[in-house]
DNA sequence: GACCGGCCTACAATCGTTTGCGTAATTTAA
DNA sequence: TTAAATTACGCAAACGATTGTAGGCCGGTC
């Protein structure tokens, strides 16, 4: 049906391997035969089959790229750059969702692995040793996770979490909630890490959840924080607080009046939500857009092309945007 | 490196032909064979090269995805189902966003050509002839767009905005404003129609546009409404209505005391907005579903391997929500 | 006991490229 | 003018699977 580069060869009397050289070492061919291959090519319509170029070279031009959950608003704004940046580099981009589960995660690896070049695992669930196994098969590139030998990029959410905790104690806040994300997430821990660390003994930091990061759960964990005199509450992400909002003010707690609340993330709902929500900015493009180029270096001196950089990482800053949801504590 | 379709032959001391058809008809091979073959490739960790198959098949066993946005709220939830249900067939998806512009969209359908088995084309930009075009290459389904002999699922707006014109109608409201969407988006064509005659002699109907469907173009058009006597709006999408509602706020134009504002998709977005959204459900994630599964019947039938059906077509159902950004006209 | 019909399995061609190797053609040097 | 050094191209073997065809083995039948 569509032409292959047989026909193109027969078109342009000359043998295939002459084609195949005219598309990718163009000069070592003469420059008239090389024209006349390329009008023949243009006649027949002729592309390049990827898959049977894959078949040969090993390199398939594909990369998978796993996300928690495509309909996190924190996503889409990262797919889109990574989409854009590997189309820019001829790479194409398989996405996949792995409903925050870590067994659909690893899954998705294994049966990925066979037709991409490498892996970029965004907020990984699955444990540090699987991924490292993973590792062993197909080159893997992390975001929202850091390990040792593995290139990663993650948001600075340690120093970012560090100044919303200091805002919160500016405005004079001492009894403050830490709403959890995922046990297996590793930002989470690393937040959480950083929150208890900042209050130190300036505050009281209380920590709930683990939570699924979504609405329903920040629905859910309301009722705690209006019972227990808390004032002040950082949450894993916007679809965290924004529940959590929801819940407070359907239980008559005022925010920021009673509580104030602090997203991570600064999706679209933040600047939407009312009261508008005090949230982390971090740069979701850029991570996609830098976990592309370093799982395609890391990928290329795999097969050998360079000496291997073993595991860069790269730490994107964050930034807090002080909107309306936070506020001094009541007296 | 990995274990071919060879070392497992050689391993089960079979011919690699048997080897194959363990795995694709597994009945048409001994038991006590077949599992010997079974151990060996587990114990090889061997996973069949869908690269190699797609050669001698021509069936890649992907699905190109392509968008016109990703970013927009509208989108991750039908990726996400259709990344779901393509997956539960043993298919992946390639996802490309075409930032809106048509000549990216078909370079996009172009460049995947060679490696899926399909195309499904959301929301597209690109003209009627050129899907005509494109579809002979690779079969292709449609989101939002109808045309005969291509297969497509489409949401039901005609009905949606008749019933969205009607709720304002009932309010009162007699000067109404329709705030386009893209010129090339067969919805929005879909819309404005609809629009305007349900309105017939009942109201006086100002189409303001065409827009980009974003936040930024909602809020640049809430001048033209706030000066024009308009005292409902319908948007082409929840982004347009909620930027034309950022708009309006910021002139001092109360919604929905002075105008009404419905949105259409039904993003989160809308039941963020304050005030709350009016809006029309459209089933996203069915559509994806759908889109899938049409394309994948219409790819199996122009493999030959059934009567092709040409374009089946599936309309869902649209619901308005009122909430709190609609109202009677000021007096 | 030879023959026939069914299962199983092996053989080998094929899918569309790439690429190392060899050779014809061309250029350069002498 | 000829030998040497390049250059341009053709040849054919891969890559890892699938699949039509053919042969081997088996038991059962007459």
């Amino acid at each position: 049906m569509a032409a292959t580069i047989k026909d193109v060869a027969r078109e342009a009397q000359v043998h295939m391997s002459t084609v195949s050289r005219a598309f990718s070492v163009p000069h070592r061919v003469r420059p008239e035969t090389r024209t006349r291959i390329m009008e023949a090519a243009r006649r027949l319509g002729y592309r390049p089959s990827r898959v049977a170029r894959a078949l040969t070279t090993g390199r398939t031009h594909n990369i998978g790229f796993i996300v928690a959950d495509i309909a996190n608003p924190f996503f889409p704004p990262m797919i889109k750059a990574a989409e854009h940046t590997a189309r820019a580099r001829d790479y194409h981009l398989f996405v996949a969702d792995a409903s925050e589960d870590p067994a659909i995660e690893a899954e998705l690896v294994d049966a990925l692995a066979k037709q991409v070049d490498g892996v970029v695992l965004c907020a990984p669930r699955v444990s540090n040793a699987k991924i490292e196994r993973l590792n062993e098969t197909i080159p893997i590139a992390l975001v929202n996770r850091k390990m040792t030998g593995i290139p990663s990029v993650t948001m600075d959410v340690v120093d970012g979490s560090q100044v919303a905790i200091e805002h919160l104690l500016e405005l004079g806040h001492r009894k403050i909630a830490y709403v959890s994300g995922p046990r297996q997430s590793w930002t989470n821990s690393q937040i959480r890490r950083s929150v208890t660390s900042t209050a130190d003994d300036r505050a009281e930091v209380t920590v709930l959840g683990p939570n699924t990061p979504n609405e329903d759960a920040g629905l859910a964990v309301a009722e705690q924080v209006a019972s227990s005199g808390i004032t002040a509450v950082l949450a894993y992400n916007d679809l965290l607080a924004i529940g959590l909002m929801e819940g407070l003010h359907s239980l008559g707690v005022d925010v920021p009046g009673q509580v104030s609340v602090i997203g991570i993330d600064d999706t679209v709902l933040a600047r939407l939500a009312r009261p508008s929500l005090t949230t982390l900015i971090v740069p979701t493009p850029d991570a996609g857009t830098a976990a592309i180029d370093l799982l395609l270096q890391y990928a290329a001196a795999d097969m050998g092309e360079e000496e291997p950089r073993g595991g860069a990482h790269i730490s994107l800053p964050t930034k807090l945007v002080v909107r309306d949801s936070t506020a001094p504590p009541p007296d």
